[in-house]
DNA sequence: CGTTTTAGTTCTACGATACTT
DNA sequence: CAAGTATCGTAGAACTAAAAC
């Protein structure tokens, strides 16, 4: 028998910690104890009430937890309308973890007509302990130091702002480096726009051209964060000027927008173009070829920001208030050699 | 004085009901009367509550509400991973509607290892007494019947869900019937991929085309959610068989995708292709013509979502399960006659 | 004068947590 | 470990006091 019985839902008659104590012949402060995976229970009696309480299809009222408790146990959660796949995974991530912790999170989306304000209002009513931001990436959140707050995916300047994300900077140049050894001097980049996270990456794609001593060969088209948005940008590669031998995108909705476009023009990838993306999202296996890419991992992401959370709001000591998790370079098939300058491309 | 005081967040000092009772010289219950805006109070009284509530940044704890009320005020809302700039517009609906109305939204993610069961545990927790389901667009949800559940969207054919949507089929035959108006004979479909939305603007699609004798002309390429999912659709439409002269898109992502396509084989919008969307979301406006499409309300879909959630819960009488609203065409610039035939289109 | 209406208060219940004994 | 109790912040029923008819 699990939660999802009639019991559970519908028709009254709902599920107690006393219910729950008297069927395993405890009391309910054991029950309590056992619900929380708090230590103070025998391994016996504790079976004794997990079976109980899955018998009763029991589960804790969140509500009542948080009222009694001297944390709310809610975090709340902001984001907004740049969500692609690759967000998607980490509210994934952002939920497991605060399953595990016995959290809750209470997402407050910002949109057009929703801004911080309001999103934030809307939360107070949760007595939230703290706030993790997703999108859209800013340079300064509005409850930066009054409250535990982090944000995830960008870098902020604020003491009071814990910041965990990916290390662009590495992630690009890993990019770079890979594409170079592989005898690519001409590699242009489509940006995600005017967040903070696409001029991170951008930066870190002229740093690392430059480093090869590539600064000439650097060249830089519009994207943004969407499919669509990679569209233009490819299409200007393939149509204007002389055209690269390579593309790393801002991400991999942006990468597979531009395959398509490749193919249009007769470019297959990789052996005439090859294609870096970032993110690794669900998108990736979209792409004709299977999409070398920089990869973050959402669900560690996800991890780590939920686990900051409670790590401010317990006071517990924290030394560094930046988390930047290495970014991996994951080969697979839309990167190879160029061809040899000179050797006319058939256009298939 | 607003509720983003330093007050209301961070340290200390919690505002409650009785604080805000102490500063308007009343009991505690009469500002529970005044907060929910319920009778029993002077209009004298609750100005001054009013304003003590304001000064001292007084929001409702809606943990406490809801633990002490006989509804939990509480609405689950599953979401998934189709999300497109559509679905965003429909959550700022649903938020603006139960905020009017007191209630509070608690969202459950669906994704990959995210299912149906997971997210309604998760959401057993708030003791949640109705559903709103956004996507993806299931045939039977799994609470159906065992809780006030509604669909927004698409269509489910059991006596316990409620379903608020557009009138799909009235939106595609106008939008065929415009097309028809124009001249034009060859309409093509990129449809939406195997979920229910997709299938009901499909088969209305074929229908309409029927209905105007041209059933032989009809033709459907499959596509998906996704402006990625239209590319390849599109591309087919330029090199395979017969070129259409119009294109009827199962939502604006895709009609934005095809028309950058288009674009791509020298065809110009709508001189030598006309392109019709759906949803009038916000991707409409990157289209490079301003795109005819067939308008969905989403503040109004969520709205009525959440209000019919409400009026189950009060057992309120009902009289018609489903709300379909009316799908208005909105005619811009990516629609016109079509060239004559013979007339042969020189590339730009 | 008695009876209903309106405005306001008092008190218990909600379902947990966190003590104390 | 058990038993009992205070507490969290609110809703809502029962109750009171005064005004309205």
């Amino acid at each position: 028998m699990t939660v999802l019985t009639e019991e559970s839902f519908g028709s009254r008659q709902r599920v107690t910690m006393d219910d729950v104590a008297r069927r395993a012949g405890v009391s309910r402060a054991l029950v309590s104890i056992v619900m929380r995976s708090a230590p103070g229970a025998s391994e016996d009696k504790r079976r004794r009430v997990l079976a109980a309480a899955d018998e009763l299809g029991y589960r804790p009222d969140v509500r009542a937890q948080s009222l009694a408790g001297q944390r709310s146990r809610v975090i709340g959660v902001m984001f907004g309308v740049t969500v692609g796949a690759f967000h998607f995974e980490l509210l994934d991530g952002l939920f497991a973890a605060a399953e595990r912790h016995g959290h809750n999170l209470v997402i407050s989306p910002l949109t057009r007509v929703r801004d911080e304000r309001t999103a934030a209002r809307s939360l107070q009513g949760f007595r939230f302990d703290a706030l993790i931001m997703l999108s859209p990436p800013t340079a300064h959140p509005l409850l930066a130091g009054r409250i535990p707050l982090a944000v995830v995916g960008w870098h902020v300047d604020h003491p009071g702002v814990d910041v965990v994300r990916v290390d662009d900077d590495r992630g690009i140049r890993a990019a770079v480096d890979h594409l170079v050894a592989l005898g690519h001097r001409d590699i242009a980049h489509i940006d995600g726009g005017d967040t903070m996270i696409s001029l991170a990456r951008r930066s870190a794609y002229l740093a690392a051209m430059e480093a090869h001593g590539l600064a000439r060969c650097a060249r830089v088209e519009r994207g943004g964060q969407a499919q669509v948005d990679g569209l233009a940008g490819a299409r200007r590669l393939c149509s204007i000027g002389p055209r690269p031998t390579a593309l790393i995108a801002y991400n991999d909705d942006i990468a597979v927008a531009a395959i398509g476009v490749f193919a249009q023009h007769g470019l297959t990838v990789p052996a005439e173009m090859s294609v870096v993306g970032f993110d690794d999202s669900s998108v990736a296996a979209l792409a004709a070829v299977p999409l070398t890419t920089v990869a973050q991992r959402p669900d560690e992401l996800g991890r780590l920001a939920v686990e900051r959370m409670i790590a401010r709001v317990e006071q517990r000591r924290i030394v560094e208030r930046e988390i930047v998790l290495p970014a991996e370079l994951r080969v697979r098939s839309s990167t190879a050699a160029p061809r040899e300058p000179g050797h006319n491309p058939l256009p298939s």
